[in-house]
DNA sequence: GATGAATGAGCCTTCATTCAT
DNA sequence: TATGAATGAAGGCTCATTCAT
């Protein structure tokens, strides 16, 4: 659809998301409208349908944008740590990056592409595919913590993934929405469940 | 504004409730027409704008409506049982809600309401103050618990409070985008949760 | 139409009347709602439109009460006084009539009359028929004031008599606009206009 | 607010201005709808509300546009003329391009605009701008009358000036409806109140 | 007769998208 | 490729009118 040879100026491309995102995050994607994207980006309408077939096209590839991000944030780091030091590592620097005025406001853009997935297909998937990689990435982690007995066999490593990566998304919504909730607080909370991870520890 | 008494017939206020919910779950706020909240409920255009100001009013009045729900599933309970175990059973009745039909569906209005929430000042209000509910609730059990011994003393009760609330959002928004991450397997991941406040849990 | 028998309460059409003419004079006719109508009179719907069949309705009974009111203004007096006197006794009494309250909101009212009469055949028979009632009468005065010589025998009654009717609209128009122009002024200009009446004025 | 360049197709705003003149002229403001002017002219609804932000906003150019016209029909002329003669000249034209179609045409907007005065600040301004224009003019021209002699001291120019307007104004309404005062008719009306101010008319 | 909640046609306006230049 | 005026479907909302009580 995009009338332009994809290689010949990702640069406009990215001009035009950065402009979108900056509109979406201030307004949401229903309150923005392509005026609204051609005004931030100093642009013409034409040129931005050049790049973008439809408004849903630029969504989707804000989503995608958000995953890349995403991705390198919590890529692959050094193995021979130990897993829960690395947890808590990756943890850190996530909560970090959201203290960040730009971190913010790809996660403003984020909490409606949560939304968004509850109506299209596409979006849905996209943040499907971006929650499940930290999902499995935690997983292999506390697998191999169980192996090395730094983690209690007795847990489920699917399981505790998904709630770890639960409490980031509320991290991440009470971030957005402005509440005194920063970064060395929130670390706090999550050694507490660091905590009950432990091999012997009681209940 | 409302062209009709507000004492008549708040059961028509609550019809247009009712379909409007099942319009935004399905739809979205913004990608829902009065005219679909007119087929959903089967009345007027002029009706529904006697009882409602703008389409905003609505988005409005769903999240009092979405408020009271909760306060009412948080609710004040018996006050001797153990805090711990009464956190559990709160924890277990709100992800037993999660698995009812418009239990789901009132979480993804929900949703809505909390990417709403960047953009309008008075959907924060309430997102904020239906989220200040558990927190305080939760507080206060935690002190309880730190006095009766059965509460680490060194946790920070309000941190715990938001962290337990972050968890809580995140099985949410897990549940509302259909992923398979059941009431028993987030009981389970609470459960480490609060096996790390415990007083003698290891660092 | 109307679906109370007519003498039963005149009153009440009245009432009604009334409270539009408030409305219609502060809000003009389209812009002036049912509902306007409903605050103003302290009834309701239902209770106008047994009085009224439709809107349109309303306006022309308003029609009607204008040029009642005017008929009366201009009503038939003292045949025996001198033409001219008369003239401008009958000239005095309108100009005074202006200025009070009343007399200028249904002059107001009649303003928005003369611009529906461009788009409503039944307004403007209405609007016609009142104007003609003055000229005919002022016909009558001046060929009278021809005969008795104190009128010049050049001039056509006609013309003079729709000259001074506009001049006298003239003077309304420019009252409802709150410009000053005064009835002591406006009877200055109209003794003028006498005065080029006299049988040996010069040219 | 309009969406084009403001410098770009003027042209395409008198397009507008003239399609929703007719229809005006036909229908009334409010009678007018959009989607009349938008088949009068052939044009869009976006397109249109590129150049008008509001209807209002149309109404308004309309009252500059009439405001205009009338300030070239009286705009200054020979100086060296007797002001009586000058008067009467004017007056001619102005009586003249009543008998015109589109001068007609333009006559029946303003009076619309009359009545809307009574609502609308800013077309009440207009109206009194546009009124003041030829009162001032009269006034100058009666002054230079007076003190050539050939206009009696006795008159107060500033009522003159009025009275003539109102004529002018009353002479309008009566074309407008289409009643049988035709230019030459209104001419010799004038005439008479010509003759009311020559220096030595009677008393 | 009176009430006022309900109706629904239709209005003004927006905005994603196109296309001649 | 870029521009931006133009398109027109569709949305939110109003308001004259009806009718069960």
């Amino acid at each position: 659809m995009p009338k332009v040879k994809p290689e010949t100026s990702l640069a406009r491309r990215d001009e035009i998301l950065e402009a979108a995102e900056i509109c979406f995050a201030r307004q949401g994607f229903h309150q923005t409208t392509i005026r609204d994207v051609i005004r931030e980006s100093g642009l013409s309408a034409g040129c931005i349908y050049g790049h973008f077939a439809t408004k849903e096209d630029i969504i989707h590839a804000m989503g995608e944008r958000r995953h890349a991000r995403d991705a390198m944030l919590l890529s692959p780091r050094d193995e021979s740590m130990d897993p829960i030091a690395t947890l808590r590592a990756v943890a850190r620097e996530f909560l970090m990056d959201l203290q960040k005025e730009d971190g913010l406001r790809i996660r403003k853009v984020g909490l409606q592409l949560w939304a968004e997935a509850l109506r299209s297909k596409e979006v849905h998937s996209q943040v499907i595919a971006g929650v499940h990689v930290p999902i499995s990435t935690i997983i292999k982690l506390l697998q191999r913590g169980q192996r090395l007995g730094t983690v209690s066999k007795k847990i489920d490593p699917a399981i505790i993934a998904r709630t770890i990566v639960s409490m980031a998304q509320g991290f991440v919504l009470q971030r957005v929405w402005g509440e005194p909730f920063e970064a060395a607080a929130a670390l706090q909370g999550f050694d507490t469940l660091l905590r009950g991870l432990a091999p012997d520890a009681r209940r």
